[in-house]
DNA sequence: TCCGTAAAGTTGGGACTCCAGCTTGGCGCC
DNA sequence: GGCGCCAAGCTGGAGTCCCAACTTTACGGA
């Protein structure tokens, strides 16, 4: 700890990242873990250069992003806060279904998006254990959707959740639909999108040439209600684009 | 046309806007409207400075702008290009329900989310008609929600669809679920908030005090699955916070 | 004590510059 | 014709400076 490359503030962050997400970083921590509460004033532009030894430029955009994550918000001529209950949990979701029919190229082609389902026992692995905050080994749901768009595969996706919130539910749904009914009770949900760049090995699972690029996602932690995933769904010879939405830091 | 204060890359943009949003303004406008095809360049840095008469920082605002929306992407020592078919459809949709449960205050305290509803048959007011795409007066589904925090009423919300979606509908439920099970035949639902700030004849209804602040909705067009939310809701004595995302533009 | 004004501080917009790392295209060599 | 290499161009990160508009604070006069 403390050694110069790595002071307080740069925890959880890697020396070669950019200099502004590190001030993000401490910032966000303190107010995630509570040394900066609500309505508490961030240093300005010219206290942050300062405090952290970084230019102008990396303050500015340290406090775009921060304000874009809804953490805090700027007043003109007054500052930088805090906002009331952040929120910022880690919440994982994976909701490309809700969203493939609704203004996709999918739709403009009178493709039907379809999918099929298969819940089974398992048990968590350390990794799911952590996300969802079980023990590890403990009982959860996996369920491995294989999205369809026009009949054709599109997408493979597994999701995880606790064996409990699986018991009322005579069958699975994604995750939007199933959000809803279970109400309070979910805190988290994680999934996992198989077909990646590249990914040869799943190639045949959903019939295509191996080595295609098939689908590229960038998952990140959401924080709240806001999405921040972006991806391609590339299909030899035709073309889809999900904008999930945005990435937050260009 | 053509006068001095608004040359043509400037139309539908007030002069009084920064100048980075009236570049933004007109690439957009470009993309959305056909001139700049998927995968077309968009002008770099440089040619942007020249083209506007804008400086560097401006140009590069406008693009980190565009690439938050979707509508271009950047690739590292190659240039900017239009993302294949960009979804910019307007796309209402009000989630409060789907959202309220997770994540917020709401669930720190132990709160419950319930919400009752009303469908009822009317006839497509020019904005609805307008909005849903449909002929003036056509028969459409009205359906009005109270959603509850904690037993207590938070908001009040109200969707139209066309008709023929209910048909098969049972009971309406709220917009995350019925949008999977509508599937593709949806393009596009709009929800208005009836709670407004001041709107002192809605608050009996929730059972306030006249002219307390009780929501307030900052609503904007949908780009594709993109929101771009932001609400607070205030019950005397509490104080909620839903962060449904995040302005686009510090 | 109260009020109005002036000064200091802060945000958001903007211009200009520099640089590392990456992509692309063209040129020359084989 | 094909190959490899280099230069040019581009993005993303970063620094510095300036300004208008706004808020907050502190001071001094009534």
């Amino acid at each position: 700890m403390g050694n110069p490359e790595n002071p307080p503030w740069m925890a959880h962050v890697a020396s070669s990242d950019p200099v502004y997400l590190r001030v993000v970083a401490d910032i966000r921590r303190q107010i995630v873990d509570g040394s900066l509460l609500p309505g508490a004033p961030i240093p300005s532009r010219a206290q942050l250069t300062r405090k952290y030894g970084v230019g102008e430029t990396a303050a500015r955009h340290a406090l775009r992003v921060l304000a874009a994550e809804g953490l805090i918000v700027g007043r003109v001529g007054s500052g930088h806060y805090v906002r009331a209950k952040p929120v910022l949990l880690p919440l994982y979701r994976w909701r490309s279904h809700d969203h493939v029919p609704l203004g996709t190229d999918l739709q403009a082609q009178g493709a039907r998006t379809t999918w099929d389902w298969r819940a089974e026992p398992a048990e968590a692995t350390p990794d799911i254990a952590h996300r969802l905050r079980l023990d590890e080994s403990a009982p959860v749901t996996r369920t491995r959707y294989v999205f369809r768009g026009d009949g054709r595969p599109v997408q493979l996706a597994t999701s995880y959740e606790p064996a409990e919130f699986s018991a009322t539910e005579e069958a699975p749904r994604p995750l939007a639909g199933r959000l809803s009914s279970l109400g309070v009770k979910i805190t988290e949900v994680v999934e996992e999108v198989y077909a990646r760049v590249p990914q040869p090995a799943e190639s045949d699972v959903l019939a295509l040439p191996a080595g295609v690029h098939v689908l590229h996602v960038e998952r990140t932690q959401w924080a709240g209600d806001r999405p921040v995933e972006t991806s391609d769904i590339v299909i030899p010879g035709d073309r889809f684009r999900l904008v999930y939405s945005h990435p937050l830091h260009p």
